[in-house]
DNA sequence: CATGTACGTTACCGATCGGTCACATTGTTG
DNA sequence: CAACAATGTGACCGATCGGTAACGTACATG
């Protein structure tokens, strides 16, 4: 057996198939749909084939759940990493989020929400995404509740309840929005009228 | 040829195949997505077979642009009986609109925005619907910027993609959050003291 | 009765889907 | 060298996909 792989410590330099593979369908699903993506696509696309993705993952379905889960992970480092220069400053914590928003819809290789986009492909009650969708989404508005009380705010279950409405319309509006200014292009500063209106 | 048809005068009383195809499609598409439903499925549940499917639609892509279409259709029908007791008030509007959105959000066949799922499910830019779903959401946000002007407020782009971005945020929040209580619940309150702000 | 329209039925096409089989190859380790 | 784990290869499965061809039938109109 390797020395320096026991199961946890991977992940390190060798370009593991099940790595490969797991990169590939990431980019893939975000960039045209779950359902438009084979699992003989991913595996050509990384390079390999159907069988050794059949040794990697038990079913499409998981590695979709998979996905979601590290779609969630990286948005949680994101979201840490801009409101970490203003910590104990709720109010810039969540502005810096909404700005943070509108250069991250900016950007060329924006799909929208990977979990709202998947939410509408996915109607099988019993897929195991579900879950995941469901907890990421739930988890943001405890997130967007939780500054709205730190804040102070007169009533933070509504104003919570705004900035994820916020925060979700303005990541859908990606897809469903043809021009490249989206209504989205406003929303820090509908955030800053919004918290100057809710905070005494 | 028929005395009571001409082509116009149509959709009366007789059961014709294309219109119990085209209302089945419809109510499939939206409760399962556009990708889950096949033309076998459609078909069958319509009482009929897939021959007189292609018998009064062309592809399923031009299928699927027609339901959008319809669902449009319905939508701005009841957009304007929404705002019409209000008129010649543009806040009173907006708020009517928003309160019929959370009743709508709260009924049991709800599963979010037509036309924001469709998109999601389709990423290919030569689909026939895409069209429609971009005229669509342009029509909401120049009608939302609309009343925004009317009702002078002093920046009417960015508060009525505030409200674009709510009235989004609202519908597609119906599939992402499990809680039958989704955030969509306070957005009328929010609207309210958002146009407080902005309104002189 | 003859004609034409609307519709039902069956079988079929090539392509793709998710998933599995048996077998050959590679590279590392002991 | 022997052994083993990881990977590549190609054929194959049943099911479903969107779409078509050929034919039969019901019915209303002239």
């Amino acid at each position: 057996m390797p020395t320096a792989e026991s199961g946890r410590t991977a992940e390190t330099c060798k370009p593991r198939v099940r790595d490969r593979i797991f990169e590939t369908a990431c980019a893939l699903f975000y960039e045209q749909g779950i359902n438009n993506v084979g699992v003989d696509a991913i595996a050509a696309a990384a390079g390999t084939n159907k069988m050794s993705f059949y040794r990697s993952f038990a079913s499409k379905d998981e590695l979709v759940a998979e996905y979601l889960r590290e779609r969630e992970r990286t948005h949680w480092k994101w979201w840490d990493d801009v409101i970490a220069p203003c910590e104990d400053d709720p109010r810039r914590q969540v502005e810096a989020l909404f700005e943070g928003v509108v250069s991250r819809c900016r950007g060329a290789g924006s799909w929208g929400c990977a979990a709202a986009n998947a939410a509408a492909e996915i109607r099988d009650d019993s897929h195991p995404a579900l879950a995941v969708i469901h907890g990421h989404k739930a988890e943001i508005r405890r997130r967007f509740r939780a500054l709205a009380r730190a804040m102070k705010a007169r009533d933070p279950e509504v104003l919570g309840d705004a900035l994820t409405l916020l925060y979700e319309g303005a990541s859908s509006s990606k897809l469903t929005f043809a021009c490249k200014e989206g209504p989205y292009i406003n929303v820090a500063k509908t955030v800053r009228s919004l918290l100057d209106a809710q905070l005494a």
